[in-house]
DNA sequence: CTGAAAGCGCTAACAA
DNA sequence: TTGTTAGCGCTTTCAG
């Protein structure tokens, strides 16, 4: 930067100043400067602008697994959002695994980051605090609220009373859930919103018929025998999730079950996977690509000074397909 | 870090030193300040550090769509084995735009990054210069070698060849392509190869008969649609990746033709589409994960200082499935 | 085995 | 409108 300031015959504050435009320069002077610049290839440090600033450019995206379409739309929607503003997006893949979890966001603060976007599977709330003692900002994409961070999450109460409608429309009366893990932060607030809203339709949902397990093909086939091999079995499976639910559909395969004759099948999120297997899958949708866009917003907010709390709702529809 | 220093009644040099493990401690020093960094709770700042330095530990992964399942696998791979090392990943979507990839480019000089892993799909060799200038090591992930830069490449041939072989046997004589874009830098390794080899199996593949478009279901859809209007329409249609070849089944679908009866389809990577689609879908794979982890070990052996351009292969292998 | 001190490249007072 | 300069927090010689 002072070769280039050299080169322009100008201090190396006027260099800085016609990049960050954070004082008018005559146009005299930027013209000469860029002129430098162009001449010198010089390209602005940014380390250094953050050593200094105290704050990077870099956001990062802390998910169980990228490879997930969920998480991987998330991302698209996030990074696209947030880059005609300069930031970037690292991704940081948890494995939904605590231990993960808590080592990004230690990372977070040795890195000075900008922001933190994240699905906290295990993490509680005091894990947070290594994050608050050195400001950085976090956006939580979740079901239900973590501590008081800025939140997105669905308004899916209306989606499931359609889904469950839908169902009990077509004559099922006992049903079984495949949930995400046993042990996740809070429980799995889709599995409750189902029992919750279960009742009001007629339909009933055993203890028994509630199966756990990760966000996966394998968890979701798995779930599925386990949930069929009950002596009495359920005449629809609602799924936590849309991957576990094409598990779900492939062990029903397997066994010789069709779907939805002899069972509905139920999923969440509306992946593309779901309208690309046979029987197309009746799905409660939830935008990712949205839920990304207004992560970053979120996050836009705060680095631009809001201090309050905010919530974004987006919502979630049934999207009625073959399945049920 | 100095506070870390007085508290432990030491100099920063040593608490550097004690971080970073690079010259020998005393135990009960060691201990000191380790007992400091808990008590005042002192993270590292790596800004400081890279600016020093002269290098960060963030590596920018440059594709056109995280959404795509290959890229979103690859990432995941690619992460996955650089993050023991110390090393993140910044996603960089390009969106397949050629201004774009020159923006990721430019920016992975301006933030000193250690590393760009790049799937170039417009990009001119010179278009590199920027970051020779600066090196910053690069690593290519393509069907073909991209100017003397490290490279993740497919072996291929034997795949094709198994895959024009079964659809040789099956009694189809005229095959149709949906390739990549038109104006893809290098054209599209893959149609060149099926072309090369179809004559040894007797199939014809008529200029006409082939289609060019973006790596999206979309354009999968369209060009299928082209393909199967022709007044001489092909018998089987190869693809050069599954995301167009999903379009292509469903636009088959549309049009009432079934495959393979009417049609056979191959497409290409084997993403998880491929097996989740009915039929499911014969591909050739190319598996995303293994690309990534090649990715990311060629990247380290550079930042541990081999100095000579190196090449991986990855085996890509024919997989049979129902739509041939 | 440990310390002192220079300096990475930038930004932002403060001064002119 | 522009310049001078201190200093962000670390690493790394050089000296002890």
């Amino acid at each position: 930067m002072s070769d280039v300031a050299r080169a322009a015959g100008v201090s190396s504050a006027t260099v800085s100043y016609v990049l960050s435009g954070k004082r008018p320069v005559s146009a005299e002077t930027r013209r000469a400067v860029e002129a430098a610049i162009e001449e010198l290839g010089f390209r602005l440090n940014t380390v250094a602008r953050s050593l200094r600033t105290g704050r990077s450019t870099l956001i990062a995206l802390v998910v169980p697994d990228i490879a997930n379409p969920f998480y991987a739309q998330l991302a698209h929607g996030l990074q696209e959002t947030l880059r005609p503003g300069g930031f970037h997006v690292a991704i940081c893949n948890t494995g939904a695994r605590l231990a993960d979890e808590r080592a990004f966001l230690d990372e977070a603060v040795r890195q000075r980051l900008a922001g933190v976007v994240i699905t906290p599977f295990r993490l509680a709330p005091e894990d947070f605090d290594v994050l608050a003692s050195a400001s950085v900002p976090v956006v939580v994409s979740a079901d239900l609220p973590f501590g008081d961070h800025d939140l997105v999450t669905p308004a899916a109460d209306g989606a499931v009373r359609a889904a469950l409608e839908h169902v009990a429309e077509t004559g099922r009366r006992r049903i079984g859930v495949i949930a995400g893990p046993r042990d996740a932060a809070g429980g799995d607030p889709r599995l409750e919103r189902i029992r919750a809203q279960a009742p009001a339709f007629g339909l009933r949902l055993p203890d028994a018929l509630v199966v756990h397990g990760e966000h996966t093909r394998d968890a979701g086939a798995e779930g599925f025998g386990r949930l069929m091999r009950h002596r009495n079995p359920p005449e629809a499976v609602l799924c936590a999730n849309d991957v576990a639910a094409v598990g779900a559909l492939e062990r029903a395969e397997q066994l010789g079950l069709r779907v939805p004759q002899d069972v509905a099948l139920v999923g969440h999120d509306d992946i593309e996977f779901a309208s690309i297997v046979r029987p197309r899958l009746s799905t409660i949708r939830y935008p990712a690509e949205e839920v990304g866009r207004a992560c970053a917003r979120l996050l836009a907010e705060r680095l631009e000074g809001r201090s309050e709390r905010s919530t974004v709702e987006i919502g979630a529809r049934y999207i009625k397909r073959a399945s049920v």
